[in-house]
DNA sequence: AATGAATGAGCCTTCATTCAT
DNA sequence: GATGAATGAAGGCTCATTCAT
């Protein structure tokens, strides 16, 4: 299902470095020389490896966003009513940022780099081909009434919005609770913004 | 109420320029001689006037900043329900980035650079400022059981977390509608999402 | 009659001392360090003025080639005869790579790279309209029957050919004698080499 | 007479690559890697079989050479008179330049380079016993009154200096006509330039 | 206030060479 | 003999900032 993909062992760490770097000190402003610092490689090798920087840009956004949409499909799958599905896409979302905030802080910061680089086609075929899959897993759902009628490109705010926005603030450190600790409140939230009101 | 803040013809024509640039091409990979290309204006004179590069920075986002929140606070004064209250914060924050696209790029990306900077005091203040005047706002209904007793870090999110999420998508230009499109579904969505059920 | 081309003290020196480097250790491994401590110019004003290293080695060869044809063409103003002609190319090469012999060294060396470099349109316009003024010199000897008449091709190479290939191991410092110990003889075989032997 | 010089296959296939390269890209500009990918051979082997890039340039420099003197060494055993001898000289070199464009491109571009390098002394001697076998196959001639006397110096440049003028432009591709269009023409005009004119 | 030439520290990248397999 | 990953010194070039005019 997934493309294979093995990193070999330095590859690995390289990448563990440029990502705790670039959380740190964003990308423009980490040096190669931070990098084999953070990672024990050196300099000739990591070009050897990547070639030069923006392409470990893109190799870390791809595997943040595959690491997210894979947990996403796997929680998904045991889902057996809209509302369990819409609450799930919210708690996964959650949980993922939860776990990973680094990735999580890389991929928010640097989407628009990364995908207006031209260097991230892997990443569009991997976004449309996951984008089908949640609309093949909702369409029943709102074609028997469970889920409103709504704009396509509504969905997707209406459920992970808040969250998002709340997430985006709990990673620069802005808020007082947890992010889980809302875990149910943004669930619920997402249900009541995309429940169907008028059919029971 | 608001600092006097006349800027002169010069530095207003250095922050336009800067604004297009940094739009383009990012903050980081700006140049200042690019600057000069786009404003006219003199490397000798943008120093000149802003002292160095992150000052245009703070300077452009303030000023955006400031655009926007006194839109919002203009329209709350004429709102007279919490319905129209949480209604009219969606539809001015629509409006606000449908009129202004190029702040609303420049503030979404480069809000975490500015705030981390410790260069920008007075948006600090100018935040909390206007923070507690949206808190003075909607006390009042939400203890007379209008709107849904929550964290308070969580109503931001509920109301402005799905349009800024479709914002963001249609600054990017990834979506087919206009952001105005769904002004109504969005103000509706985050009444549903904060107005008390148990109650009326 | 020549190009308005006033150039800078500031460029001059860089020149200058790009010259003496390029000279001494080849265009290749003369370093933009080494022209800076040459030329007592800072690497960014080098940059500033010429915008790469490729430039100045451009801008040098230009000098050069010009230094040499304006000074053949002085010389052929006052020839009156075809031997006289014939043998002033020669003496004047001659003289020339004898009082230049730097710029001789630079303009053999690195003939091919500039010209191959798609830098110099000046140079091929130069070299167009000088090639043009040669022709309309000789060209009535060569009707009357005073120089045998040859490919067009031909006549550079037999006239400066022989002390060309002297003065290529004179500036490598291959050959005892000095170029200019025989002037007389290679003028003297230019002219016999494409004097007219039927007429006469 | 000739040292044994079996040159094994990856060898070979080493030295071709490269020399497609270098006329190319210029020795400088050639990488290894430009090597590996030209011949096929990986970087290591090119360092177990030439140690480094330097002797790489250096064996195929002498290898042009001597191809060239054992051609011409040949040629002039069959002439038997000094008109002869003088004409075999250049069309031999004109033959030789026609038939391998590429080394003598490489010869000419890089002579200074390697006998400049110190890594020549094979190539000295080489030279040297060259020179001394035809200052006996000429000397009797010149003795004799067939041709003039002339300091030894000039008759290289005398004899080669027009065709190799030609052969050089010919080579980079500024002539209209073929190298070997001319060859008696330039066999003719060598012997006018040295032939005896008061004696016969 | 305005201008733009001058400065030089600093960074990305290259590439000859080594060496373990 | 063959391979190619690993190394790190070195260099071209950039660009924020200064300053004399």
């Amino acid at each position: 299902m997934m493309m294979e993909m093995e990193l070999s062992e330095t590859k690995q760490r390289i990448l563990s470095g440029a990502l705790t770097c670039f959380i740190e000190h964003g990308v423009e402003a980490t040096r190669i020389a931070d990098i084999r610092r953070a990672s024990g490689i050196s300099v000739g090798s990591i070009y050897h490896h990547f070639g030069n920087k923006d392409a470990i840009v893109v190799a870390l956004f791809l595997s943040g966003m595959r690491g997210h949409s894979e947990m996403q499909e796997q929680a998904l799958a045991d889902a057996s009513s809209a509302e369990e599905g819409v609450k799930t896409i919210v708690r996964c979302y959650i949980d993922w940022i939860t776990d990973n905030p680094d990735w999580a802080r890389f991929v928010f910061r640097y989407r628009s780099l990364v995908e207006n680089s031209g260097l991230a086609e892997q990443n569009e075929a991997h976004k449309r081909s996951h984008f089908r899959r949640l609309k093949e897993w909702f369409s029943p759902y709102v074609n028997e009434g469970y889920i409103r009628k709504l704009p396509i490109e509504v969905y997707h705010s209406l459920i992970i919005g808040p969250s998002q926005d709340f997430a985006l603030r709990w990673l620069r450190g802005e808020t007082r609770s947890a992010l889980s600790d809302y875990r149910e409140i943004y669930a619920e939230a997402a249900w009541l913004s995309v429940k169907c009101t008028e059919k029971r």
